[in-house]
DNA sequence: CTTGACCCTGTAGTTGCTACAGGGTGCATA
DNA sequence: TATGCACCCTGTAGCAACTACAGGGTCAAG
């Protein structure tokens, strides 16, 4: 397949199927007479790995190291359990983050009773940390 | 005072503070004879509102907006009440997006009970998004 | 034989910084 | 007076993970 049927086919853009394979995270498919890309089933799913783990939020590294994992079927499951875990992790706390601004972001534009903006309480709550009740 | 010591003050880092001034976040201040820059408390104030804008999850261009609001005190409060409102939104859908995530996350790393690659079940997750329970 | 959809390479832009390299300044100490 | 050290300057390049061209080639249909 071209690599237009296989970006159709993974919801991966064109521009970025090629990004991967510059990257070395998409081996360089076989060409066509005229030069084009002719990719397999097994490239397909390879990219649908690395789609479906960026949408989880996995960083190019890890899904390598994943990648890695997944290409030895000896080696020890325990790596792709830390790296998810980890990432699990920082999901967590990147939640929390957003939920101590979200209630700060939600304190500051309650205030808003309209008027001018030297009496803007949205604009003097962004002026003075001091008055946050959390530390973001 | 100088720059290092408005980083002190303000918490934002050197290189920071001369990026703000670049891309005219921040106004370009007087020069000492040794061409150091030289700050005042208008600065030090300013400097603070963007780190805070920030911290809070606020864009550049979404500051330059409340800063310019800020500079003309007579104009209409609920422009910036519309950016604090709007930013709001994003950062609730960020939350519900990674709460999502982090569900299936937590669904993926919790079937691993270790043993080879070959039969990971985090690598198996991975590379079949119909197992999700969500759209992410 | 031309139109349009597709493909190619290579480079530059995005956001919000951060990190040098290579130089100048200012003050204290030997 | 020399010298060390902390600080400052400009300019450029790097980070993540793409995305968006520019400028060209290929191929099938009408």
């Amino acid at each position: 397949m071209k690599i237009g049927e296989l970006s159709r086919a993974t919801g991966a853009n064109i521009e970025t199927i090629r990004y991967y394979e510059r990257i070395g995270l998409l081996p360089a498919p076989a060409r066509t007479a005229a030069n084009y890309r002719s990719y397999g089933p097994a490239h397909r799913s390879r990219l649908s790995f690395v789609r479906h783990s960026r949408e989880l939020g996995f960083t190019i590294e890890e899904i390598r190291s994943l990648l890695d994992l997944s290409d030895d079927p000896a080696r020890d499951c325990g790596e792709a359990d830390r790296i998810a875990t980890a990432h699990l992790g920082q999901v967590e706390a990147k939640i929390a983050q957003l939920v101590l601004l979200r209630d700060e972001l939600a304190r500051i534009v309650g205030r808003c009773r309209g008027g001018i903006a030297a009496d803007c309480r949205v604009i003097e709550a962004l002026g003075d940390h001091s008055r946050c009740e959390s530390q973001h």
